[in-house]
DNA sequence: CTGAAAGCGCTTACAG
DNA sequence: CTGAAAGCGCTTACAG
């Protein structure tokens, strides 16, 4: 392995210099920068991470809190991990992922000294793990929201979100439209906040368009979208339009839908948000969605984190994007 | 910060004894041992694991390198992935994600000595950065294989795979049965491995049949999807079973079939084999599916890697695991 | 503009 | 069974 120390030996000046050299911080003459340069060629010179982060303190490795869950088909999560990982490194960070269920794990982690800040997925409205985050005095930044907004964080705008379903489906002339969103499985305790914020974001667009109500809360998988339909159905025909904020169910809602002889989008008009158009694409007909930002949130949130560990000035504050419109085949005409 | 030196000092003892406890690597008087661990207890002490690296140059940490493609809906990545993160902390590593597309960053991370080792998805059949790998003298395992199978690697088992999903269809009397796989882009250059051998494998159970083997590859998508549904009904007609190995294509060439008048499974018997079962119910109807082993491939392409790591001496060789059928409603009795 | 030196918090021969 | 000490490969005041 080439050390710092070679490099310095091959070029006649000490390490320090090379070190100022290869971080830039401090001025360094022309002449003897350019032998350094050189000789760290010569040599392929990589400056050692492990001894960079000791000395500093400062690892460049972030942290991905997650839940362990066996892995749901949710391609929005893939995505944000994705961009999350890219833009870290595009920063020249490294990101590691943690999936910690208790937060017991979650402090010992914490505490061993290997992450300069963590970015934690799936925050409940009052979350465990973000008081051990605060606890440990680690930066962080949230993916979601508590009900204590003033965290950092980047989230989905759910209000603008649900108010464009809406106003999608009412420009179809539908007037009496249904939420299906998640239902978690009663063990896990305290929910996401997003499904507390599309419930809201939904009941206000309800209110100001003079209209009642309906929200189903399902699991998050085909037969939870099976059984959403049945409800729908039998307990409240006279919904013509669907939301759903719910990408595991909203295949089993029109499968079930159409088995029971609604016809979508003619008897049934359905939109589904926070999903992408791909899986839209897979169902019959395919689905008018609103594309999620998970992408652009998940580097949002790694580009918050570093701002933040880098001390950059002007950061831009708590970000909220909503999803983007893509029309399918599953929303028409409200029937007369 | 608590350091082993605090710890040290109140439990009377020099900081090597503390480390001996710690690690469980030398002996140490009972006696001892207990004050020592009631001062770490006192103290809250954790090992700081940046310091512990650079002195034992293990950091603990492995790499998964793949590469950064804008998220297409994998469930199956997604679920390999979660399993190997959590597999490795199970063993005491972290695992960073490096989304890297050429070896020239890749070459970049590994010189850094960030990680103990790497684990490589998509890995195709002569893949430059398999070479950079060895080249680099980093301990790796393989999430599939090159055309070497000398490499340490898990990856499923494509042959008996594809064996029992024809088997499958030849046991509902389907003779004429096509593969439906995936096709790379042109710019992609470079197939994964498995492209190839599920053609041969599918190739191997056409001929112990007796019958032509037909071959459509087609992108991941629905649009691909679709492409192969219009192919098989215009060129292919006599064609009444097919085995997908495409996950994203599935849902398009179900779809695009049953639009083209042809009835799944009356006309057309479909497997689609590599993918979950919730992709598999999502799509109407609900389709016979063969589950991918990626839960299981993520741990043991883990595993795989620390017993390397760690000389483990009876580590198991290199694995496969065929995928799991889970009969739907997509298969049925061929056309008389 | 450059260097000598301390120090980051551990592990690990080596000696006793 | 325990300790003193060197060393891992850097960064960073401090001095000149």
């Amino acid at each position: 392995m080439v050390t710092m120390r070679d490099v310095a030996e091959r070029a006649n000046v000490s390490i320090a210099t090379v070190s100022f050299v290869i971080n830039g911080t401090k001025r360094v003459a022309p002449e003897t920068r350019t032998r350094i340069e050189a000789a760290i060629r010569e040599l392929g010179y990589r400056r050692n991470v492990v001894a960079r982060a000791l000395a500093s303190s400062r690892t460049r490795i972030l942290a991905l809190l997650h839940p362990y869950l066996e892995a749901r088909p949710i391609a929005t999560a893939n995505q944000f991990l994705m961009s999350a990982a890219h833009g870290a490194r595009e920063r020249g960070y490294d990101l590691v992922l943690w999936p910690v269920n208790d937060d017991e794990q979650m402090s010992h982690l914490l505490a061993g000294g290997l992450v300069d800040g963590a970015l934690l997925m799936e925050v409940q409205l009052r979350d465990p793990r973000v008081d051990r985050l605060i606890a440990s005095g680690l930066p962080f930044a949230l993916i979601g929201r508590t009900e204590d907004e003033d965290l950092p964080f980047v989230d989905m705008d759910f209000t603008t979100t649900i108010e464009q379903a809406v106003g999608h489906l009412r420009s179809f002339g539908h007037r009496r439209i249904a939420l299906v969103t998640l239902r978690m499985r009663a063990s896990t305790g305290n929910e996401p906040g997003w499904i507390m914020r599309v419930k809201s974001a939904y009941r206000g667009a309800m209110a100001a368009a003079g209209e009642p109500p309906t929200v189903i809360a399902v699991e998050g998988t085909s037969a939870g979208g099976r059984k959403a339909a049945r409800r729908l159905s039998e307990d409240f025909p006279e919904v013509t339009g669907v939301v759903v904020v719910n990408e595991g169910a909203s295949a089993g809602l029109v499968k079930e839908s159409r088995a029971l002889g609604r016809s979508v989008p003619d008897d049934l008009s359905i939109i589904s948000a926070a999903t992408t158009a791909e899986l839209g694409e897979m169902i019959e007909p395919s689905l008018t969605v609103m594309t999620a930002p998970a992408t652009e949130l998940g580097r949002l949130g790694v580009n918050a984190l570093i701002d933040q560990l880098e001390g950059v000035p002007d950061a831009p504050p708590n970000i909220l994007i909503p999803c983007t419109l893509v029309p399918g085949q599953s929303v028409g005409p409200a029937p007369a």
